[in-house]
DNA sequence: CACGTTACGGTTGAG
DNA sequence: CTCTCAACCGTAACG
């Protein structure tokens, strides 16, 4: 796996494409450069010679700003995990009472009823072949089965409306932990509104949350390898560091460092860009960013050239993290449209969200 | 030449 | 704890 490919010396570790630019198979680029192809493609410069001067594919600049253009946002999308299971206990329930009912119903009946009664909608009603394993599987005899029910429900996938969306999963992801301790109120806040508060993206935002909510939360800081990290990739740069603290490490570290940077030839960015490294160990890690810290922009901010970079180039990676963070949806596009079954809609709608906020890109 | 697409080899993470 | 497997990734190459 990591075979590494000792670029220069450091750890970094990655290989080296056609451009000579450094990557990690299998892992998304460094927000620090996503953000980076976005911003030269509004300055104006032409895909090929952001490919050219970023040495990132042109296949990449291409998705990446496609995907930008499409969602507003630079960050990659959710990797891994399962998507929300659309069998949910209540779903169950209501299957077993239609067999109970009509012994002899078949599966794509139930399908049927399942949508027609509100169980369900077009999204998230299970397949016929669901159905029929459920029917198989937990409800031979119908008697026994389950204890489910009881206690929980499935609440919220009623939502169903996001849960599409995300794959992630945020839904509870973040509620768990970040929300229930900030709002004080009680109610949950949600994603959504964190992010917007905070103007960021989506997904992000959610890491962002986790980012954040490390930092409050010493203990999740400790924890180093809990660490939020799930948070994932956007994550990774995302966070920008909390390199203190924990430090988890080694890894940080790394990121810190980060410098892998590569080579970049131009000189403006290069300063920033190597801001990002991968985390060897990459993934997010474990710095969490000091969240705060760069959101609060004003915004505008994004713009490209100095701002953030500047100082983010500083030092440490981090503020790569900024950066983007910053600017992480374009002005915003068009709003409501997509949302629903598409793809990558993870974090689009969240981003859409988001966009009102955000900046506007026009310089 | 520019660039949209996609096969490929890879990683992740919920279940 | 390990295994599955779908979702995503960026590169390289095709058209």
């Amino acid at each position: 796996v990591f075979s590494s490919l000792p670029w220069t010396h450091s750890q970094t570790y990655g290989e080296v494409n056609q451009l000579g630019g450094v990557f990690v198979n299998g892992r998304p680029l460094p927000n620090a450069i996503r953000l980076r192809i976005v911003e030269l493609a509004q300055l104006g410069i032409r895909p090929c010679d952001i490919s050219r001067q970023l040495r990132v594919s042109h296949g990449c600049v291409s998705k990446i700003l496609a995907r930008y253009n499409e969602t507003g946002s630079i960050l990659p999308g959710a990797i891994g995990g399962s998507k929300p299971r659309v069998t949910t206990p209540n779903v169950v329930k209501n299957i077993r009472e239609y067999k109970q009912n009509d012994p002899g119903i078949f599966a794509w009946e139930i399908r049927d009823r399942l949508l027609a009664d509100g169980v369900c909608d077009k999204y998230n009603v299970p397949s016929v072949s669901s159905i029929s394993r459920i029917l198989r599987n937990k409800i031979g005899n119908l008697s026994q089965t389950n204890q489910y029910e009881s206690g929980k429900q499935a609440p919220a996938q009623t939502s169903l409306s996001y849960n599409h969306i995300y794959p992630y999963s945020y839904p509870n992801a973040m509620s768990p932990t970040g929300t229930k301790m900030t709002s004080p109120t009680g109610v949950p806040v949600t994603a959504g509104h964190v992010s917007i508060s905070r103007a960021w993206p989506s997904a992000h935002t959610v890491s962002n949350i986790l980012g954040i909510r490390a930092f409050m939360d010493p203990a999740a800081i400790a924890g180093t390898d809990g660490y939020a990290p799930k948070m994932e990739d956007w994550s990774s740069v995302n966070r920008a560091a909390f390199p203190s603290a924990h430090g988890v490490n080694g890894i940080d570290k790394s990121t810190l460092e980060g410098d892998i940077k590569y080579p970049q030839p131009s000189s403006t960015l290069s300063s920033y860009v190597s801001a990002c490294a991968y985390s060897p160990t990459n993934q997010y890690g474990v710095y969490s960013g000091p969240a705060g810290g760069y959101v609060a922009p004003g915004h505008h901010h994004w713009q490209p050239q100095s701002p953030a970079l500047s100082h983010a180039g500083s030092g440490m990676g981090m503020h790569a993290g900024d950066i983007h963070a910053s600017m992480a949806f374009k002005h915003q596009a068009r709003e409501g449209d997509r949302k629903p079954p598409s793809p990558l809609t993870k974090q689009q709608h969240e981003d859409l969200n988001v966009h009102g906020l955000s900046l506007t890109s026009s310089s």
